[in-house]
DNA sequence: TCTATATTTCCAGAATTATAGAAATAACAG
DNA sequence: CTGTTATTTCTATAATTCTGGAAATATAGA
């Protein structure tokens, strides 16, 4: 898992920061590696097939997704790498040695580790 | 830990995707429940007092900080709450039962339990 | 009250991002 | 080659967000 620089991170977080996009995203994190026809996705979520495509670029770009070609369709699926990244950019260093105040985010991992 | 709903957790990514803010917000995540003074935070991230002022507001609206008054100072802190809720948002029945993918997320965890 | 410090509010121009229609590309089946 | 399905690219308009200067507000001290 590497470290983002902060504008990696920023590009993950603005990749994020819309409704549409944000559901995509934990669609694919509940589904697994195994990923979701574009198709599939949309047809699910109830957005264009132009917006969807524009979504999953951006997605794509702040590298929160990959994707592979299967025949006609075009399979996305999540990142966990770079998510867990993510996550860890913004806690990091966190709560300067109060344990009591960081306490509470094993509930983050608790809740993540749901298998 | 209240769940989000997703309008409010777009909000919170919204409010985390810019550089600026971003840096702020960390700067808090470290500083502790303790808090920083804004003139501290402007002096130390090098912004303007204005600029400065309108990056805490977009925080606070997203419920990320929370600020009191002392004296002619404002301290402003990071609502751990809030973050964590964010971070679990993200994270939401991941992964549809693969322990492999979900286990590295519990470095979020180790990492956040810095103390 | 007068002055200095700390922070916020107001405002307008600049820059970025979102949206959806239409056309283009890719892959497969007959 | 033709037609069909899946997805992307192009393009222009609409909407939102960013930025910094100037003025306003709040607190404290002399």
């Amino acid at each position: 898992m590497a470290a983002l620089k902060i504008g990696r991170a920023v590009e993950g977080l603005s990749a994020l920061a819309h409704e549409s996009r944000l559901s995509i995203f934990r669609l694919l994190v509940r589904a697994g590696t195994d990923g979701v026809a574009a198709g599939e996705i949309a047809r699910k979520l109830d957005v264009l097939p132009n917006t969807l495509s524009a979504s999953l670029a951006v997605l794509s770009n702040a590298g929160l997704v990959t994707s592979r070609r299967d025949g006609r369709s075009i399979i996305y699926a999540a990142d966990y790498d770079r998510m867990t990244s993510l996550l860890t950019f913004l806690v990091e260093d966190c709560c300067n040695g109060d344990a009591a105040i960081c306490a509470p985010l094993a509930i983050v991992a608790r809740r993540a580790a749901c298998c």
